[in-house]
DNA sequence: ATTTTGTTTTTTATCTACAATAAACATTTT
DNA sequence: AAAATGTTTATTGTAGATAAAAAACAAAAT
């Protein structure tokens, strides 16, 4: 088993959901460019729709006989990429109570618990390595540091840094630029979720995460958005596990981003400082809030 | 062949040229506590010295026969480590003049040219790509993005902003840290250069790293460390292949260090950025000025 | 002449195997 | 009893092999 033909079946899944019959597909290099992929597995989604009698083809005629169904599709087991399937896995256990700092971590055992190669952990684990959240001594075990709160502290400097200086490149946007409709719609969808806060305030993490990813890309720095995309994975598992959803605070960082888009759309440097460091303050306070409080040692 | 034994071979070199005939040897413990390795590699390497009758061993009796030669000592090909290998062959060829961004890396073609397997070459690639020169396309290809002048730019601007904040920690040290001896020797090393700029010049960029490393620990934030790691190896292959050792800049930068530490014993946090904005400032004058000057295009 | 399809080649992703190294366990020595 | 040595086991680092996927090349169709 070199490697599993997982960017097949996932882009067949999406393929023939989206499929209605008695239309005709395009060529093979555009279905290939729709779905992302290379026209080889375009040919082999083709190739396997018309022996599953889901479309005629004969060349360029490609024509849908009928609608496929669930029991056409590939399970979603078979469609996650390893990489995915080794991410959540390895985050779930060190984001698990029982994962203590300090704790080595090994490979082959991990590999083992989760049915793959060592290999891949490894590259795993190397790709993993930059959330600073894992060490390796080298020739031999990698260490766990943990979601502690010198991480937490110094995650929040970093992004402090960044964000502010994010923040102010915004501002000095021309006016004719993208990302102010982008931010317009942005103001929009806070007021919506606002609206309907008691219901949707679970929401906010997805909608956070667009906001901060939107005043990140305005930098333009290839740096800041690789650290953001690290903030980014590391928050969604640790969120996910944390249900800290508390509807009060999501409210209260919704008006914090309403005042900070306004903010940025008056362009005023002074007014959008104080209104993102508002924000990353509160932020900060809400990530350390959503740490395991541990117990405080007695003297 | 699963692996080399270099580890073995550069801590025998270590060892051996370090020993003086008739003198006892510490525990084995001791010993691969010394050299920063297992005790099983330090019983490889007694075992060795042994026959080769550099030493007598016999459980603890360990005395030094006889001074090892150069011939003792393995040849430097053999002891250096497969990712060291690995990445010099790679900065070589990405600093080259051939290797224009957007360029195509081929791991096979790689691994074939340094005479490795694949598998390293795809584990360093994967560590090298924090440094933001290459990116990886899934299921295809890395791209160089290549030293160009954006990267200056963007890693300039990260550099500015982590550096402003660590120099300010570094302000607020107590004063009894070892940071302010060592800032102070610091200082002392720089006068020396200075005193002797002509023959001395070229040593600047190790002082210039150790100096802003000194900073940079201030900060006590992984990512900062990771960041300067980063930037270090990048630069120190930079300049190795570029040599604009330009001895006026160097000792402007010098004068402008020996202000930077002046500002930081003051302690004065305003003095500390002024002194720390003009040097980031001529920093980043002299990267831009290194890089490859790009004939500008006729309209 | 360009685009599409058909076919072949190259490259990546991943597994397995194994030597080097580290780490654990057992025995001896002080 | 603590530390050292002797011995065994576990883990990492790396090469090599192979299926999947991408890319290149060739032939056919508009």
């Amino acid at each position: 088993m070199a490697r599993q033909n997982t960017v097949f079946k996932e882009a067949y899944n999406r393929y023939a959901v989206a499929l209605r019959t008695d239309t005709a597909l395009p060529s093979e290099p555009e279905i290939a460019a729709q779905l992302g992929v290379s026209r080889s597995t375009a040919r082999a989604i083709l190739t396997r729709l018309s022996e599953e009698g889901i479309i005629r083809w004969n060349k360029r005629q490609k024509i849908v006989l009928r609608q496929p169904t669930d029991h056409d599709l590939f399970p979603s087991e078979e469609t996650d990429s390893l990489h995915d399937i080794i991410e959540r896995s390895f985050m779930q256990r060190i984001l698990a109570d029982d994962a203590a700092p300090g704790m080595q971590i090994n490979e082959l055992e991990l590999a083992r618990e989760i049915g793959t190669g060592t290999t891949s952990v490894r590259e795993f684990l190397i790709r993993f390595s930059r959330f600073g959240l894992i060490e390796k001594r080298p020739n031999s075990h990698w260490t766990l540091k943990g979601f502690t709160r010198e991480f937490a502290l110094e995650l929040a400097d970093v992004r402090e840094m960044f964000e502010l200086h994010s923040a102010a490149e915004f501002g000095r946007l021309p006016r004719d630029n993208q990302s102010w409709t982008d931010l317009a719609a942005m103001r929009d969808d806070h007021h919506v979720m606002l609206a309907d806060i008691n219901q949707r305030f679970k929401d906010f993490s997805v909608l956070d995460e667009r906001f901060h990813l939107l005043i990140h890309r305005a930098s333009k720095n290839r740096f800041i958005a690789d650290f953001y995309d690290a903030i980014a994975i590391v928050f969604h598992y640790h969120y996910q596990w944390n249900k800290t959803a508390a509807r009060q605070r999501n409210e209260r960082a919704i008006h914090e981003h309403l005042d900070y888009i306004a903010a940025l759309e008056s362009g005023d440097q002074a007014a959008i400082e104080t209104a993102c460091r508002a924000h990353l303050h509160s932020a900060r306070q809400t990530l350390l809030q959503s740490l395991p409080q541990v117990a405080t040692e007695s003297a």
